[in-house]
DNA sequence: CTGTTAGCGCTTTCAA
DNA sequence: TTGAAAGCGCTAACAG
């Protein structure tokens, strides 16, 4: 092939340093891992040529032999969606207390991209791996499982679930979430409702319809449910409320099984020209910063930081004790406001 | 096939699985890499093999040898605001399009922090890191500096520019969007206004307010202007405001140097009960979801996208030639609505 | 306190 | 088409 003119910038390593001082590299990287092991005065001057020498470890040499990483993964189908500001953000705090750098991956929601992720994950040695998946239906298996349970590598899911793999997660209460975000509405003098969820066959859709239906039997009075299925992202869900909005359906609410999906709703209603007087919004997720703009919308949100501290505490934990079986978590929803 | 008793599931190496096809490493090797150069039966043996004991190559003793990794870096202050969202995005998106992957690191605003995330990635070989920095002031001489320009691997900078760095890098047109910004506040008739910016030595803000005082020097009419520092973060715009418009000063305009700022801003602004109809708001960077609300925040907006896509662009670019030499880029505003 | 020896898993000549 | 030998940078185990 070719670019073999790419001149190495041939860094330092141990070895140059050990020519400098006089020693072997095995005092070097003591002197570098365990000073208190090592004289002072070589400590001293080994430290002192290795800051000359801008000498950086080498992370592949080290782990080649101590077949132990500082290195985390964490695989979403979204970096960028809100929801995951704050769990990133809390997996990123604890990761750097304990001294562990981060992967991240974003598979921007194809299977393909989720397996590529694992696999370079795998191949990095990863010393635990926190996953939410790109489809929680029961008929999702991705090919890589059988190897990323092999691995036996601490594994903690988060939001979506897949159906049969080993691993302890965090998720939602999603039931619940459904069953509370609903009884607000009917509390509130509604009674007919449009549910805009995710993928028909997503486990987290079906729980929170499941409490949507739940509440809605009990409920004594006459009450309706259309539902539309997108794939929780902002545009399906736009289109199909537009949709629906405009075969001239009016229902007293509509509410959004995800944040992304309540914008989207947001957009489609804005667009034929229905205001959240004409029909209430409701969300599962909190808006970010809908409270400086007047009227939020009402809405079960969830603590995502909290979500984020859980997964990578228990990671934490398995890492420390391989024995421990994390038992997965559930992260309960607020009614806003 | 045969069933698998180990308990320990030690990872497949090629060496497990040369032995299984009474081949050597090397012949492994190859027809993992590069297959035309191996008998075809000898090949689909291999390969069978490999996938039946779940083979993962070991990315640390690939890359020991071959100096060579598909690893880049990306450092900044804030994973989770927004700014970034899109930014990450299009870098992680380019980079799986090459077959790289990203190391992220959230400095949470820390200098030390910083530094400890570059000597991670020197660690790791990265074959390029996207940088922005904590401060973008003249006097951060961050000391990981030497050590980072000695290691010769490409480096961008985004939105924050170090002082002295040999780097290129992709940021905004600070003062120009500055001047658009106070010039359409001047415009809808606004003549006395108070700005919120970042630190006071932050280069961005300077310039910022640069094109700001430079609109107004030329401005025919009488006009007045405030100005209040924080750092670039919500909770500090929010107290600066608040405790400017507790002493009763009232402009025509505020105007947010940022988008966090601008939030600040707006939530000091409720506090005081202050509409946006009696002063008026303007920011630079968009408020997410902002148009969903209603009444939008007029602002300079920038596309954090194409910010994205230009950096990794320059980095590939540079990896694909290092001779190349790249030029900083520039990403200008637009007014909007 | 310091050195010797050995080897992690892989790739790279060079030779067959 | 395949193999033998060597070594990337580092650290563990055992001497001394």
């Amino acid at each position: 092939m070719d670019s073999n003119f790419m001149k190495k910038p041939s860094k330092a390593t141990i070895t140059d340093i050990a020519k400098r001082v006089n020693m072997t590299t095995v005092t070097v990287s003591r002197a570098l891992n365990r000073p208190e092991k090592v004289k002072k005065e070589t400590l001293a001057q080994i430290l002192e040529v290795a800051r000359e020498l801008n000498y950086v470890p080498n992370a592949f040499a080290r782990n080649l032999k101590s077949r132990e990483s500082r290195l985390f993964g964490l695989v979403t189908a979204s970096l960028d969606n809100p929801f995951y500001g704050e769990v990133i953000k809390a997996i990123t705090r604890e990761a750097k207390r304990r001294d562990f750098s981060l992967m991240l991956f974003d598979t921007d929601g194809s299977a393909e991209l989720e397996a590529r992720a694992i696999d370079t994950l795998l191949s990095y040695q990863v010393a635990g791996i926190i996953l939410s998946v790109v489809s929680d239906e029961d008929d999702y298996h991705p090919s890589y499982l059988p190897k990323l349970e092999m691995a036996g590598i601490p594994v903690v899911q988060i939001d979506r679930k897949l159906a049969d793999a080993p691993f302890a997660g965090v998720y939602l209460d999603n039931q619940e979430s459904g069953y509370r975000g609903i009884s607000a509405l009917l509390e509130q003098g509604h009674r007919h409702f449009l549910v805009v969820g995710g993928p028909e066959r997503s486990n987290i859709t079906l729980s929170r319809l499941a409490g949507i239906r739940r509440a809605l039997d009990q409920y004594p009075e006459h009450t309706s449910l259309d539902v539309l299925h997108g794939d929780y992202t902002q545009g399906p869900a736009r289109e199909a409320v537009s949709e629906y909005l405009a075969r001239g359906k009016r229902p007293d609410a509509i509410f959004g099984l995800n944040l992304l999906i309540t914008l989207g709703s947001l957009e489609a209603m804005r667009q034929h020209g229905v205001s959240r007087n004409d029909i209430q919004l409701f969300s599962i997720d909190q808006v970010p910063y809908a409270h400086l703009y007047g009227e939020p919308i009402p809405c079960i949100s969830h603590d995502t930081y909290a979500l984020g501290l859980s997964a990578i505490n228990m990671l934490l934990k398995k890492i420390d004790d391989p024995q421990h079986v994390p038992a997965d978590a559930v992260v309960k929803g607020q009614l806003q406001p």
